[in-house]
DNA sequence: GCGACTTTGTGCCTACGTTCACAAGCGGCT
DNA sequence: AGCCGCTTGTGAACGTAGGCACAAAGTCGC
């Protein structure tokens, strides 16, 4: 067969590639024919689609903001603008995760922030260790409390000796030799790699015999880590390059067509008022 | 009582609000009787899916790692293990691009990086303008050539008076009411707000009205933007919360479950070689 | 207490993305 | 030259996500 399979990126037989769309609901082997109408509550949040998952993430951030401006109660249509989906999309997405809203009424703000904190799984915290204590790592490890609470970031580790026991954010930076027992000691759930990519495979690995199985990978690598555990990867360089894609697109499509509504011609493309409001 | 969203959320009738997961390909108007009897032929090769540009971005980074070690030609296995896809889905996201293969032996470096980087717009460059000079706006501005060459930052901008003028990764800092201006003058064609949250939409805004088209947001706001302007969100309590929610389904999951088929402790991580082959 | 109105929750249908499987095409071997 | 085996490119099957539209269910007004 083909020369592939030696020393490279196959070189490690329990791996599985990470993707980012990785599969979020268990397999489910499709069940018995959908015959279980009964949405009961028993029926836990079985399957909740990774895309709905990261838009109750969404939805709660929202939430927060009314909270904190005293809003008791809101509909979906109010809240599936203010985060910028439609309206029955959200009205799917929260009815994954149960039936919390009053019928000619809407949701109460309270509730749905506390039901979606516990499918998310925010009500207990989640420690993080920020690995490589660069530009970004700095970034990560002062972004602290996140948007509110949440996420402690309790460790942090760099290969630099001068960096070994500096706090950056209040906590003292340690060598990435250390991650396995810091991390056991520190009960961390969470990895976040933000080393340069020829690092991130081997801090990978070491995350992952410290027992870390989520982990958040900003390095420009795609990490090879075993099926438990759970790699979503925020690339920079891909999300320029797909916003690069989008100006091309425009670029040798809309000059020939007329479709654009409005004139994109290097002038305002916003039409009136598109000035801060506020 | 339901007290509406006031100010903030509803209040700007002339904005579509932006999704991560965006429309790449032209919208199609399908539905709806619509006047357009042709369903669309013609518009034939520029159809390629969001997921498979993201693709493309992850193979191009491998290809040139392949190159720089002097790999001429790669199959779709070999290429598909390095990107961490499965074969299958990668012929068919490079089919969308054209047919550059040879049957029997598998694809040319040199050329599937040249017509990737051609669909993805790489062939001309994109000033990068970075607004919010924080950690983060420090990390991304020296970020600079990203994996190569590609994305010039060539703008920064920032509120505090203390930063004006001053250079950050070689760019002198300018006040963000110079948005417009500058932007203008240095052709940004794309947008990075790394501001607090309560200051994105402003920003955006403003870089609307400069003509920028292109926003990389990493504010933790949905953005308000004209139809015309493409968004993509970078948000990091967003990926946090994904991951939090695998702990916790992890942890109601499998404990009573059987599912885990590897003891989770100290798993083997085999960090042997790291490398990847030449 | 009852009807009308409002908004949720969801079944169904469409569209999209992924995977499979195989014919077509190409190079090498004999 | 002709056959053989390998790998691409893609049509079709499958599964998932999105959106519409409506019945269910609750509130408010009278």
């Amino acid at each position: 067969m083909a020369q592939r399979g030696q020393s490279d990126a196959a070189g490690r037989p329990p791996r599985a590639p990470a993707e980012n769309a990785a599969e979020i609901t268990t397999p489910m082997p499709a069940i018995g024919g959908n015959g279980m109408p009964a949405p009961g509550l028993r029926d836990r949040a079985r399957a909740i689609p990774e895309a709905a998952v990261a838009r109750l993430a969404v939805y709660l951030r929202v939430l927060s903001g009314m909270r904190e401006q005293a809003v008791a109660s809101v509909s979906s249509e109010e809240l599936s603008a203010a985060a910028g989906v439609n309206s029955a999309k959200l009205r799917k997405d929260l009815s994954y995760i149960g039936s919390y809203g009053t019928r000619g009424v809407g949701y109460e703000v309270e509730v749905l922030i506390d039901q979606i904190e516990r499918v998310l799984g925010l009500t207990r915290e989640q420690s993080v260790a920020v690995v490589g204590i660069g530009n970004l790592g700095h970034a990560l490890a002062n972004y602290g409390g996140f948007p509110g609470r949440g996420f402690p970031v309790t460790a942090l580790f760099d290969v630099d000796p001068d960096l070994m026991g500096v706090p950056v954010g209040g906590i003292p930076v340690d060598h990435i030799d250390d991650i396995p027992a810091v991390c056991a000691a520190r009960e961390v759930t969470i990895g976040v790699i933000a080393t340069p990519p020829a690092a991130a495979q081997a801090v990978c690995d070491r995350l992952v015999q410290a027992g870390v199985e989520c982990i958040l990978n900003f390095a420009p690598v795609v990490l090879q880590v075993p099926e438990t555990v759970e790699v979503r990867k925020v690339d920079l360089a891909v999300e320029l390059q797909i916003l690069s894609f989008h100006v091309a697109r425009r670029a040798d499509h809309a000059p020939a067509d007329d479709a654009t509504p409005a004139p994109r011609v290097d002038g305002v493309a916003a039409p009136r008022g598109v000035v801060v409001r506020r």
